[in-house]
DNA sequence: TGTACATCAGTGAACGCGCGTTCACTGATGTAC
DNA sequence: TGTACATCAGTGAACGCGCGTTCACTGATGTAC
């Protein structure tokens, strides 16, 4: 694959861009650095990137894209959801890390809004569903935020590397999840 | 104050240390900037940190110890000490940021350990407190978990900007931190 | 109370490095006719 | 099926920048006697 037009460059630097990030988090990540994985010269991605911040935004985009995919495709109870979340994270340390650090991408941008939102969507509703008294309440929000909380919380501690992971994740994030409770009290 | 010997040039290195973290993250910490803001040259924090990772080191641990005191001052339950918790990462952003990377610290360094166990087991008796069971199995050991990961969920998506800071974080923390339950099945 | 001297904590110039970005260019590809 | 030409996606050199770290130095402070 000697070509002059690599032909796929733009999907394999966000490839690439994901590997350095859940390596060495997304501020090592750098678009030489890329270039140079990729094997082209270090002004080619300026073709599919224009900025450094530009490629940051897509892959946070491609990242909460993957995981509306995730969260509906294994559907389930909000705890089957807040399980996918965590497992996901875990599977995609790159994109997370670059999905909640806002400084790093354009939060104007409309692909990255759209995405967000989707994900929020789906993890409100499957809050809701486990609650009797629909989702506009002060309290739907605060079991949603609690649950979000939960999961987002469990993959940081564990992505940080601060806690050694668990040789089970999957379980051990169930059993962590079924400490919440959504009563309406 | 024009002495030549600055005097406390290391306390201040770490209080704009925590500043800068605080508003650009701490990859964005250099010591440079530091030194600049101190109004010293750019050679002099050298002697206090030899290192930028010294440095950083030494911005968890203070961030550990701050906590611990924080946490044993306020008291209370497991609940109080969940709200005290996401109330101190809320006002201490810098310190937090750098406690929570350990890429940029020296994880082998025994004050940054000895600090960082001591929250630990704080948090820790404080679910053992909230269950019959002891602190010893198995299931002790996922409810503190979860009640780790929802203060540090909750403090990290309120930190990251990804999601607007409510008005009331305080009553907002308790309320959601509510949802958490350490019944012992 | 003086004085000699070691040590501490600064200065400012210099080093090499990797970065994002720009530039003029060129080879490959696609399209109109 | 050819050919002219526009466009796309690369190259490689160059730019200016800020960084951590090193170095020889110097002024201030502390201590021994």
């Amino acid at each position: 694959m000697a070509n002059y037009h690599h032909g796929d460059l733009r999907r394999q630097l966000l490839a690439e861009a994901a590997r350095v990030a859940a390596g060495s988090g997304p501020d090592a990540l750098t678009l030489r650095e890329l270039a140079r994985r990729a094997g082209v010269s270090h002004a080619a991605p300026v073709h599919h990137f224009p900025t450094r911040r530009d490629l940051m935004t897509a892959l946070a985009t491609e990242g909460f894209t993957l995981l509306s995919a995730a969260l509906t495709e294994v559907g389930g109870d909000i705890y089957d959801h807040g399980v996918t979340y965590v497992t996901w994270a875990l599977a995609h340390p790159g994109h997370y890390a670059v999905m909640w650090t806002p400084r790093l991408t354009d939060e104007q941008d409309a692909s990255l809004t759209t995405a967000r939102m989707a994900t929020w969507s789906i993890l409100e509703r499957a809050v809701a569903d486990a609650r009797a008294d629909g989702s506009e309440s002060e309290g739907a929000r605060d079991a949603a935020y609690a649950a979000f909380a939960v999961v987002h919380g469990l993959a940081g501690i564990w992505l940080s590397g601060a806690t050694p992971l668990p040789p089970d994740p999957d379980s051990r994030a169930r059993a962590i999840v079924r400490h919440l409770t959504f009563d309406t009290n």
